[in-house]
RNA sequence: GCCCCAGUAGCUCAAAGGAUAGAGCGGCGGACUUCUAAUCCGUAGGUUGGGGGUUCGAGUCCCUCCUGGGGUGCCA
């Protein structure tokens, strides 16, 4: 169990001791939140507790504190326990606990885990491009963040499904077949141009040239159906293999079109029919979303009788829930944000409760190179593709710019800061922290001694301030993760990455290994700390799907 | 018009309703014969867009206004 949930309880149940003695007077009690105070003087940890108690006890808050104190059983972890004004409790951890840390990280792979979840399933849903083109910037962003949420979902307990919903029926795709046709029709000299509504990405020319070699000119008797089930197949594995570059895989693949082919979409629109929330205007069905807080009705069934994208959306989130996942997040870029409320309106008016359903938007990625803005446009299809980008810079720093910003706020990306070795680039900053470990182990082992050599070494010579204050800092992995699982916000990991490292070098600097200076068991216990410290950058680059590289 | 997001140091951004609002970059001043300086140490920099309210306590919650971005399809 994480330290902050065991302080946690150990002051619950000090309050309800307090109350049977009558210390303090009968109350319920609130959830008691366990903080880790910016100020030194403040501890390791602070609670609030008896300022938010002050009203239901009609005590001063200094008193409750001191009779919650007073309650609080002696703990191994800790060293001192005292009250502040104007009524925080502020608790200290015991060195010798600390030091035992290096062990604890030592000793698991898994370091910061603990079981939130309880084998829950969860899914988490992201990318979920048409396949229709190469996987863009903005699904990029989708995609790191709802697999680092994945990642995070799992150390904690989770399980987790990846899954893509993917588009392979309906006007998009066919579009995507015209596409294909009229560029192979060109390539065989006849006389045809692309509309405004097709795609106009040099892809779709190299699609049409790879069936002109591997067919001639034998596929023009083919219908569109032809072309479009090429063009989608091929891209998407482009996509999948792209994905794969920067690390992101899935379980399942949902198509659309197998909504269709079991009848879910026709059973969910029936469903709603029965419940009372369509109704016909204008030869088209239309869904009751005001009924659920939108400012006007949406069409489910078009005049054409085809069902809106709305349709499949819902039959979906529909299936979802009857696949029996307790927890689902969906990924949604800005192009999506207002549609996300519409399918959970519509999951409701299905009769489900809705609360198992998060979904984390998130805003637009620019590319930035030499200062200035790369123009884009979709339409175009003149914009720079994932491939690219993990060509140009490789997967790493993708991993950590998509997330080093909440979902909020718009990913401005530096082509070159991205690229950049210096300590300008956070991600080399974190990454040479590990690289600076594997250096001393392979000093070490150059020497002549094995790593097992410090493996009975005393952890209690591990007393410089900075040792300690790395290890507190690793003590917040666990909080970190509760916090991703809990408000599915995946950018506090590359905070963390980032506040763990600027722990670490400055530690680095003073608290030498191998100098002729350092004592034998100091060594040794140093050489353990140092083994630690390189466990825990491995699993935190590994929480964001990032390389722990031996040397840069 | 309506909905969503943002507005915090010169810039880019953090900050479960908690104590004196923090980092990085940039600025200024220092430290390399190194377990890799891809690093470290020091320093300056703030009326958290404006105004009300709730609370023991507000950058955070509520109301309102201002500015910027996105959305507002019988496209997905």
């Amino acid at each position: 169990m994480p330290i902050h949930h065991e302080l946690a309880i150990a002051i619950e149940n000090a309050v309800r001791a307090a109350q049977e003695s009558g210390d303090l007077p009968d109350f319920d009690l609130p959830e008691v939140r366990i903080e880790r105070p910016r100020d030194p003087e403040h501890g390791d940890y602070a609670s609030p507790i008896a300022m938010q108690l002050a009203r239901l006890a009609r005590m001063a808050p200094l008193k409750i504190a001191q009779a919650i104190v007073s309650h609080l059983p002696a703990l191994g972890e800790l060293d001192e326990v005292y009250v502040a004004p104007p009524g925080f409790i502020n608790i200290r951890l015991s060195t010798a606990w600390l030091q035992n840390q290096v062990a604890a990280i030592l000793a698991t792979a898994d370091y910061g885990s603990f079981d939130l979840g309880k084998g829950k399933k969860a899914q988490v849903e992201c990318v979920s491009a048409n396949p229709t083109g190469p996987i863009t910037l903005g699904r990029t962003r989708g995609g790191v963040m709802g697999d680092t949420l994945a990642r995070a979902l799992r150390a904690v307990g989770y399980d987790v499904t990846m899954e893509y919903y993917y588009n392979d029926a309906g006007r998009q795709v066919t579009m995507l077949g015209e596409s294909v046709k009229i560029r192979y029709r060109q390539l065989l000299g006849q006389d045809v141009e692309l509309d405004d509504d097709h795609y106009q990405g040099a892809y779709i020319t190299d699609l049409a040239q790879d069936l002109l070699d591997a067919h001639g000119g034998t596929l023009l008797s083919q219908p569109t159906e032809f072309f479009s089930e090429f063009a989608r197949d091929r891209i998407s594995q482009q996509q999948k293999q792209s994905l794969r570059r920067v690390n992101i895989e899935f379980d399942v693949y949902f198509r659309e079109q197998s909504l269709y082919e079991n009848g879910r979409v026709w059973e969910a629109l029936e469903t709603l029919q029965q419940k009372g929330y369509v109704y016909e205007k204008d030869d088209a069905q239309w869904f009751r979303t005001t009924e659920f807080g939108d400012d006007k009705d949406r069409v489910l069934v078009k005049t054409t009788g085809e069902p809106t994208y709305r349709m499949p959306d819902i039959a979906y989130h529909w299936d979802k829930a009857q696949r029996g996942f307790q927890l689902v997040v969906d990924l949604f870029g800005p192009d999506h944000h207002a549609t996300a409320p519409q399918v959970l309106m519509g999951v409701q008016a299905l009769g489900y409760d809705t609360d198992f359903v998060h979904t984390v938007l998130h805003q637009i990625v620019s590319l930035i190179r030499d200062g200035e803005q790369v123009k884009m446009s979709t339409r175009r299809g003149n914009y720079v593709t994932l491939d690219e980008l993990v060509d140009e810079v490789g997967a790493d720093p993708i991993r950590y710019f998509m997330i080093s910003r909440s979902g909020n706020s718009p990913v401005d990306f530096d082509m070159n800061l991205a690229v950049e070795h210096s300590d300008k680039n956070p991600v080399y900053y974190i990454q040479n922290a590990h690289v600076r470990c594997a250096g001393i182990f392979r000093k070490w082992q150059e020497a002549g001694f094995s790593e097992d050599a410090a493996k009975n070494a005393d952890l209690s010579l591990l007393t410089h301030e900075k040792e300690l204050a790395f290890l507190r800092k690793a003590l917040e992995l666990s909080a970190v993760l509760e916090t991703m699982a809990t408000t599915f916000e995946p950018h506090h990991i590359a905070f963390y990455a980032y506040d763990l490292a600027a722990a670490f070098h400055p530690t680095y600097e003073v608290c030498r290994v191998l100098s002729d200076d350092v004592l034998e068991p100091l060594r040794l216990a140093r050489l353990q700390f140092y083994g630690a410290a390189k466990n825990l950058f491995a699993r935190v680059l590994d929480l964001m799907g990032m390389s722990a590289p031996e040397v840069m």
